[in-house]
DNA sequence: TGAATAGTGTCTTTCAGACAGTATTGG
DNA sequence: CCAATACTGTCTGAAAGACACTATTCA
């Protein structure tokens, strides 16, 4: 291998041929949630500490990986999440890995980005005060992002739309009782299109995903009958997609 | 963050702040083809020299970002896939990062790995020495692998199954030239079930991916139209799975 | 009673599944 | 002609799209 240069191994190395550069290794979390009728990312303003990149720009939450405290990669994207939000087991997933030697002018960087939905009920409970949520438009986000962290965004926002339109994700983004309607607009916020009614309450019925409770949702109309998820943590894979895009 | 303990940054550093360990950073690629009439994966069996873990064991090719040859994680990919292989520029997609405390003995480390389609006519061409096409069956790949390759290796057969149901993906597997049932047949050997022949050729016929050229393949019975495939190189995705998976 | 939303039913379309039937080669 | 495989057509069923219709609440 070129280019090896003298840079010590972590804790615990015996001189196995491990002196050569290691990248930075980071963990970046795009967090999801409902708002005011649209979708919405959490986003958190850097420091302008000395040598701190990107300063006071808006990034995703994360940051290195700290072999000290985190015993694998899922466990530190769960830290980072329960540090901004308070949130505890939500829907994480990662998203995939972006490496490069510029994306970072510290130097040769990798971050593993991860995706998360959490009900809107939990979006404000306790927030870390450098965190706010983002409305997202078609383009993606306001303010101009550090890293190439637009880019894994616009990966993320990808990745649910696609999935959305054959899996049950959103239920993931409802409080702990929804009724169909609820869900439905969920489905519609995400997709940024409306979907047929009965259509869509056939396939939510027939999967094996949420139960009826014993109450319903008042309101100056016709009541709703009220749901929740059924205990599977896993989301429903359908077998079509909700339109055949045109 | 707690538990920094000193160990220097890369190249170009200016004392930000960097003195903590860092993890380890891999690239792993599980290559799949389709050989006598079965899946196949490429493994590299590992060296036995000082301080290399699982000595003589077989792995997934792959190994070290090398941070002075390297632009960013794909070109790793591709390079290490070049190296084993001799392709050039095969179908190769992002699998997902693995990374513990655990997973590596020489410390806490990650993996990006990548998962990657080439035909059988490229599989023999210029393999490196070191390197072995196994057949994967239901279970798995006959060898014990080292480090957590066996799981990366079992998300990537499930990954590449599940793509398959809605995906073109297949297509990637196969030569320069070929002919509707033999596309069809390598569909059944990734997914290891009979597909029905007309609803499979309405599928392929009327997604904009493959087309006639003016030249059959001869045999002892009626010839077969042949096929390439259109320029495009990103697969198609279809509206519906295969079947409904009972 | 009317506005508003919840929920159902009915008809059409699309496409996979099953499978029969036709086409074209070599022996 | 026969065997073998390529390819097409026809019927059925499942589920989505469109949309009309009924149901239930509050004001």
């Amino acid at each position: 291998m070129a280019g090896r240069q003298g840079q010590g191994g972590g804790a615990g190395e015996k001189g196995g041929g491990l002196d050569f550069p290691r990248p930075l290794t980071t963990v970046d979390i795009v967090i999801f949630t409902i708002r005011q009728e649209a979708l919405h990312v959490l986003l958190v303003r850097r420091g302008h500490a000395e040598g701190e990149p990107f300063p006071d720009a808006f990034a995703l939450p994360g940051g290195f990986v700290d072999v000290a405290r985190d015993a694998d990669l899922a466990a530190c994207a769960r830290r980072k999440l329960v540090e901004k939000t308070g949130v505890v087991s939500p829907y994480l997933e990662q998203l995939g890995s972006w490496g490069s030697a510029t994306r970072d002018p510290r130097g040769w960087s990798a971050t593993h980005a991860y995706f998360a939905l959490i009900p809107a009920s939990a979006a404000e409970a306790a927030l870390a005060a450098d965190a706010r949520w983002f409305a997202l438009d078609a383009t993606g986000v306001k303010p101009k992002l550090a890293f190439d962290h637009a880019e894994i965004l616009q990966a993320a926002v990808q990745r649910l739309r696609s999935k959305v339109e054959y899996t049950s994700l959103p239920a993931f983004l409802m409080p702990e009782e929804f009724t169909l309607p609820e869900l439905q607009r969920t489905y519609e916020i995400v997709l940024d299109r409306a979907l047929e009614k009965s259509a869509f309450r056939t396939r939510m019925l027939s999967a094996d995903l949420i139960e009826p409770i014993a109450k319903m949702r008042k309101g100056p109309n016709r009541p709703a009958q009220l749901y929740r998820l059924k205990a599977a943590a896993a989301p429903v894979y359908f077998a079509r997609t909700f339109n055949a895009p045109e």
